[in-house]
DNA sequence: TATAATAATACAAACGTTTGCAAAAGGCGA
DNA sequence: TCGCCTTTTGCAAACGTTTGTATTATTATA
């Protein structure tokens, strides 16, 4: 007789009815102390388990978010998963996972899924810069927030990290160490997360009264084979541009990056100088002592958790057009640097 | 009316029962042709957008399995959760995530809740050697996986790693490059993982007719810094010893290692021979072609899922005590072997 | 002791499905 | 036209809760 007891079967064995048997156990409303003694007795002596599903069913809430994002196994999205679900597991929330290996197509059959078992909220980082995939949250006023990418839509709440202060400090680094010639390495035209880091080096290049030489910005996808292809071209027509460093906008592409480097027989830094994003094991363990740009991915999940608790509390859900930033860290040997403090929000 | 549309709404609107009209969409039973053609035309008019909580009450069962480990951001876990994810997403199930941070009470709470919400199944790395956390699913005979640790519980089913294997193929690599005198790093004294893979080196040694020397195996906590602290201690004890080469268990520790060696102002593999366990990022990209064991974290998840929907289907669910160890690879360079096929199922 | 006020409990509907069974509609041969 | 079989549809219960309202039990007040 264990684990299928309901309300309704401790009600009957007590003689008494369901309601009473509710109230008693959610301690929410007036019952007599004594029935309330009694009810909790017997629920656990029949092993009772309250049935969230029905509970969803009749609150029309499931506790649940969404996080739909394009590789878990990338330690930048599992760190964002991580300190999301610490902050929404607190308030009794729990997480669903989906992973749509890059596919736009799985992504939007993903979250029709999700929007079928009603979670009541959706974390995404999109692979279509359109943001079309999530238009059946947006549609019912489910909230929704966007990490790393930003989309088109411009109501849109979204969280990441402030990409044009990470590449301006990156280059100010490098600039600050004596290079003048300095190459880029970047993951996408399109999207904001390329898109905005090319515009911080280039911000940080005109500040110093440097020119950009567009020869020195080069595209790949994020993914490792792409930095390693995207060096070797600038290390090909490194006689004419004649760069000293080399900053690369992603961990996989610094890893070709690395690679290809060493295989021109150079080395770092002696013949080129060379700054990274996201390199988390080599930042936690640093056996190379590579400078690197990072961003806060647990404090980004956290931020998306408050506002998402927010969104939820005050039931006027709906988009609000949030844009927050959070402020990236370089790693320069022991040193980290928090750069700078900028949670903009418009409305 | 857009997203609050439901079965009854439909049918009322169209004037017939709401049987009629969940048939049309199930496409199960029998319904006259043009009637479901106009339900359908209906149900897209309307936005219908069927509720998977009212179906999981109804059918008990919520297409939905829970992971819970230590640490999604350990590339090791993400890893697994991808497998596992893609396998269980093809069948319909998703995947809700808790992260216990490593703690035990946690472990168990979230084990709690996740058996309230109804979850049809559950795959544990427990941080908890006994087991006990996962009693909920356990005695109500709802399927669970462990993964990674093995628990005491005996009639578990437990999917992990080749540890034994593990261990023997990194031992003996370093026997067969001449060393003779080999230290080891563990993680754990209790654990499985720290036993088989304590064992496996064992056996290597014996096999090649060398003795184990106490002195040369040394524990830390899977953690970066235990790996660095293992390491100084070993290196303390050099001169006794005289080890030419070690083998750490985990990746965090072997960062530890590779940290508490340069230190030491030696260099691998000139002075000492190093072989990692698990190391990701070099091994995707290599940039120092450290020689590791590595274990096949998708194909795990993989079986995870298969092993789970095979149980789901065949209504008889309960632990069938089956222990499947999928085998390493040793990443040497450029060479990748699969180390061996031990898919050992007892009953 | 009757009556009003309050405390405790019970009833029943609702949440949105699925599904066994009964009822109705349609088709066909006699 | 009637009866019978088949196809299609409808009814109603069930899944396990929560919750507004009605009812009953208890106590205090006059």
């Amino acid at each position: 007789m264990k684990g299928n007891s309901t309300l309704k079967y401790i009600a009957q064995q007590m003689g008494i009815s369901v309601s009473t048997v509710s109230r008693a156990l959610n301690e929410k409303s007036v019952v007599k102390e004594e029935t309330r003694k009694k009810v909790q007795e017997m629920a656990k002596k029949y092993g009772y388990v309250p049935n969230e599903v029905a509970r969803s069913l009749q609150k029309s809430s499931t506790e649940t978010i969404a996080v739909v994002l394009p590789d878990i196994s990338e330690t930048f999205f599992a760190r964002i998963v991580k300190g999301l679900e610490n902050v929404m597991m607190q308030h009794g929330y729990m997480i669903i996972l989906a992973d749509t290996r890059e596919r736009a197509d799985k992504e939007s059959q993903y979250i029709e899924m999700l929007y079928r078992r009603r979670v009541d909220a959706l974390v995404l980082a999109t692979v279509d810069c359109s943001g079309a995939s999530a238009t059946p949250f947006l549609e019912s006023g489910t909230p929704v927030v966007f990490i790393d990418n930003i989309p088109d839509i411009v109501s849109a709440d979204v969280i990441t990290v402030d990409n044009i202060a990470a590449s301006k400090v990156a280059t100010k680094y490098l600039l600050s160490a004596g290079h003048r010639k300095i190459a880029v390495i970047l993951g996408s035209k399109t999207e904001t997360t390329g898109i905005e880091r090319l515009e911080g080096y280039r911000q940080a290049l005109y500040a110093s009264g440097e020119e950009v030489d567009e020869e020195l910005i080069e595209y790949g996808d994020y993914k490792m084979e792409s930095g390693y292809e995207a060096m070797k071209r600038l290390l090909e027509k490194r006689r004419e541009t004649a760069f000293s460093a080399v900053y690369v906008t992603s961990e996989k592409m610094t890893y070709g990056a690395i690679r290809a480097i060493r295989e021109a027989g150079l080395t770092i830094p002696g013949d080129l100088s060379l700054v990274g994003f996201d390199i988390h094991n080599l930042m936690d363990d640093r056996p190379q002592m590579i400078t690197t740009v990072c961003q806060p991915e647990e404090a980004i999940g956290k931020k998306v958790g408050e506002l998402l608790l927010d969104r939820l509390k005050n039931e006027e859900n709906g988009q609000k057009g949030i844009k927050m930033r959070l402020s990236p860290f370089i790693y320069e040997g022991d040193t980290v640097k928090r750069i700078h403090e900028t949670e903009s929000k418009y409305c």
